[in-house]
DNA sequence: TCTGGGGTCCTAGGACCC
DNA sequence: TCTGGGGTCCTAGGACCC
């Protein structure tokens, strides 16, 4: 059996742990740049305040119902989120962290237990020991675990908890779950089911499986063998090594000129290399992108290109310096830009590396110098020491957080409060 | 005035090989 | 009238997830 356990809103929950005067008022978190809602607590739920919704478009109904807003905090949430996987952690020897508020459990070898009484008790712990409420769904395949997460949450009788082992009670929840609800049925695919008149996961498992195959690919082959209770997703519990890394933001104020872009450009490119950095890896490719703001009444403009490196390279700045020549190439004046990014790929461990014929990339100066960089910035907060093509860190085109809260758990924000 | 960021997997089709 | 058979690799685009 399988335990998929979620974090009930999850964001807004982590601002509350530490802030008792928001408990039980309405609360949103809202995306960088402080743009659209992505989190919100029930009584904003009940509000009617939708998922993704822009939040220039409620700032009426903020001050009508007196939401309390933030800006996402993810120095905090990521802190809080270890909280918890490291409780959930202590319930099962195997367990897959899926993302940053949900984990899957093998309960395999607890089989003997009451699986009710085990679930409730990993729900409680998690509250006791974080703070943060969590549903629990238990099931055979990871697909029914979501199916029995998502129940458990709707449910005012599961109240959080729900179990599915029973053939009856599987059949009973597959009924009552629509096929747009399904993990791995997205909007595309919901509309092609109903329009074959299959409206509910029960339906679903019902047809035969070339048909599926042949409309929904191998993976809604997968996904029906899984609402029939056979496992086809394994758990995962090492995450494998990313294949491409990307880093980009959307500017707190737009940027006309090549030399804001160049100084966002270098840093989405060292934040890429850090993170290459962390996974080991070095990146053949590099590409980067610019656009100007798509909901604007203006010239648009978007494009992006990528090169091939002489040698898989991870230092800043390296990666600094081919995404400035790849900002370059694409930069038209005249434009008004609103985001940037760099992706990198074709990425190789870097232990084993192939280092070119004419390598002039000194590669074993920048591991050491990275290394001490990283080590600095680990010390004494981000970007403490950085190339100097980043840029201040009072520039114009940084993120919007009118409304961030400080970061309790951490001794250091990623909000820069001292300087050397 | 104002609209997020970061990933994965699969398929079809083209280019190429013998 | 009629034009082989079997592969691999790469890329773009689409669908999905949080």
């Amino acid at each position: 059996m399988i335990a998929l356990v979620d974090c009930n809103n999850f964001y807004a929950s982590c601002e509350r742990v530490f802030n008792p005067a928001i408990r039980n008022k309405p609360v949103v978190v809202l995306s960088n740049n402080d743009g659209c809602v992505i989190a919100r607590s029930a009584e904003s739920k009940a509000l009617g305040i939708k998922m993704g919704e822009p939040h220039f478009m409620i700032k009426e109904q903020v001050k009508q119902h007196g939401i309390e807003v933030f800006s996402s905090n993810y120095t905090l949430y990521g802190d809080m989120s270890n909280r918890v996987m490291k409780t959930l952690a202590e319930f099962t020897p195997n367990l897959e962290v899926y993302s940053i508020d949900e984990s899957f459990l093998d309960l395999g070898h607890f089989f003997g237990k009451d699986l009710q009484t085990y679930a409730w008790e990993i729900k409680n712990t998690v509250l006791n020991w974080t703070g943060i409420p969590v549903g629990v769904g238990v099931a055979k395949t990871k697909t029914l675990a979501k199916i029995a997460n998502r129940l458990a949450k709707k449910s005012s009788k599961a109240n959080g908890v729900l179990v599915l082992q029973e053939p009856e009670h599987v059949k009973a929840a597959l009924e009552r779950t629509e096929v747009e609800d399904i993990w791995g049925i997205g909007k595309q695919n919901a509309r092609l089911l109903k329009h074959h008149n299959i409206n509910t996961a029960y339906d679903l498992t019902q047809q035969n499986d070339s048909w599926v195959k042949k409309n929904l690919t191998i993976v809604g082959l997968r996904l029906v063998k899984e609402l029939r209770g056979e496992p086809c997703l394994q758990l995962e519990e090492v995450d494998p090594p990313k294949k491409n890394i990307c880093t980009s933001r959307s500017f707190g104020t737009p940027v006309k000129s090549l030399c804001g872009l160049e100084e966002a450009t270098a840093l989405y490119a060292a934040k890429c290399a850090y993170k290459l950095r962390q996974q080991g890896s070095c990146a053949s490719a590099i590409t980067v992108f610019i656009t100007t703001n798509t909901f604007a009444n203006t010239k648009q403009y978007y494009n992006s290109r990528t090169i091939q490196v002489p040698t898989p390279i991870n230092s800043d700045l390296h990666l600094i310096h081919y995404a400035s020549i790849v900002l370059k190439s694409i930069y038209v004046e005249g434009y008004i830009y609103k985001k940037c990014g760099v992706i990198v790929s074709g990425l190789v461990p870097e232990n084993t590396m192939q280092l070119g014929l004419f390598d002039g990339a000194d590669t074993g100066k920048h591991r050491d110098l990275m290394h001490a960089l990283d080590g600095l910035n680990k010390k004494y907060g981000q970007a403490m020491v950085k190339s100097a093509a980043q840029g201040s860190s009072k520039a114009e085109w940084l993120l919007k957080r009118e409304y961030i809260s400080p970061c309790y758990t951490t001794k250091l924000s990623d909000v820069p409060v001292a300087r050397l």
